[in-house]
DNA sequence: GAGTGGTCTAGACCACTAT
DNA sequence: TAGTGGTCTAGACCACTCA
């Protein structure tokens, strides 16, 4: 009988091993709801903080996650591919398209939320656009949303010296949109910088992309440059991790 | 007095925020110790259980980390910038440079364990590279080290078929590394391919990452094209998402 | 050796979900 | 309404760190 084993690794951590080996041997599929606390508890004879820590790791792997009142149930993952450089060519907004189109995939990637405001530019912005004295900022506030989901918040800033007046400061840009207006008021961008960088998201971020414990965000930061390494907009994006491939392609 | 307040957020979560606040004020800087377990219960009247969780929000949040025995601490966030695309131009790798060299910006980045290897492609490679039949690959292990500490793991796989006998099945693959050689056998890569996602570590890799709660990884995989669009080699990277920013830039 | 975080027990009450 | 996960208490012992 092994039931007394030497095994020196804290319970809970065996248990987790347990859930997540059967999980890797597809005993359990995505959607499905694995044991409870109630079922480890008698299963495993441990005390109910302890099965609550073993599935409490699996969450923190981002393998599974809780659902109030229902479960603990195994996630799945199917992300977007996003393409990073082809969807900036001059092709995409040159000819009418909204940029964001070709995220989708035939999947039903929808703009859920904006909101365009006329502010002051946060410091880290200003000390990047160029902006004359007084220099406020154009700041287009997006959700979008897949299948219900959300899965990325957009805040995209733009220099009110160049922006006011055009389309840009409307919810709706129009035909190529923001880009296609920056061309049309003779700051077409020429050249873009995107940063990368994943974390844990704050609460702040969880709430409003439905992120459950375990999921990391990734930040993308979009530069824009026209003629001159003028910059004309940043883009801060957060993405919903399980929810993302990013995709860049390019020649050596 | 506000002793019996009407808030109903959970304790953790209050006890949580005030940590939170109070570090995001500055009242504490990356690398100080934050009140512990038996400091919370005494501030807060609280059992040791509920101390503990609002530390682990923190941690899990990768605001803070905890040191066996000696506490909790803020942590710091200091990253390498990666730079996509440059650090893959003709230039870099065309003139007796290592490619990685790009990475450091004046830090000590260096290969910490190197692995090479002959055998059976994984599924996933086989089906991308155009293996001949039986093939196999070489499998280039590393593992690199900033200032001590470990930040990522590479593992890059190529055709057997083409690289047999040449340096790149040797530890040290001389100037230029990997892809000068490659230039050298008539495959020389042209174009490349980026995939990145986010996700928390496996236990494996946080163990070879030396990787803390509340910090996910960064999977990049690179796929490498020589003429023809001929896949020549796939890089499988981990990175430790605190110690890295993406950059990619590119014309439009 | 004093203090710290890590693990664990055995209870309890609550809000929520599903039926 | 029965079952679920979420929160919380009040203890306990351990391994580890640091002075």
């Amino acid at each position: 009988m092994a039931s007394t084993d030497g095994d020196r690794r804290p319970k809970y951590q065996r248990i987790a091993d347990t859930l997540r080996e059967a999980i890797q041997a597809g005993e359990y599929v995505p959607g499905d709801r694995l044991p409870g606390e109630n079922d480890l508890m008698n299963a495993h004879r441990v005390a109910r903080m302890t099965a609550r820590q073993a599935l409490g790791v699996l969450q923190s792997e981002g393998i599974a996650e809780s659902r109030k009142g229902a479960g603990v149930f195994v996630r799945a993952f199917r992300p977007l591919r996003r393409r990073g450089i082809q969807r900036l060519s001059q092709q995409q907004w040159g000819s009418g398209r909204s940029i964001w189109s070709a995220d989708t995939e035939n999947r039903d990637l929808v703009v859920d939320q904006v909101q365009v405001t006329e502010e002051a530019a946060p410091e880290h912005i200003g000390a990047v656009l160029d902006l004359e004295e007084e220099g406020t900022v154009c700041v287009r506030r997006r959700r979008f949303v897949l299948d219900g989901k959300p899965v990325l918040l957009a805040t995209s800033y733009l220099p009110m010296g160049i922006v006011a007046g055009s389309a840009i400061t409307e919810e709706n840009t129009g035909p190529g949109g923001t880009y296609a207006r920056l061309a049309d008021l003779g700051f077409k961008p020429v050249h873009f910088r995107e940063e990368i960088r994943s974390r844990m998201p704050s609460k702040d971020e969880a709430r409003q992309l439905g992120i459950t414990a375990g999921t990391p965000v990734i930040l993308i930061c979009r530069t824009a440059f026209a003629d001159e390494g003028r910059p004309v907009e940043i883009n801060e994006m957060t993405l919903d991790a399980a929810s993302y491939i990013l995709e860049y392609d390019f020649d050596a």
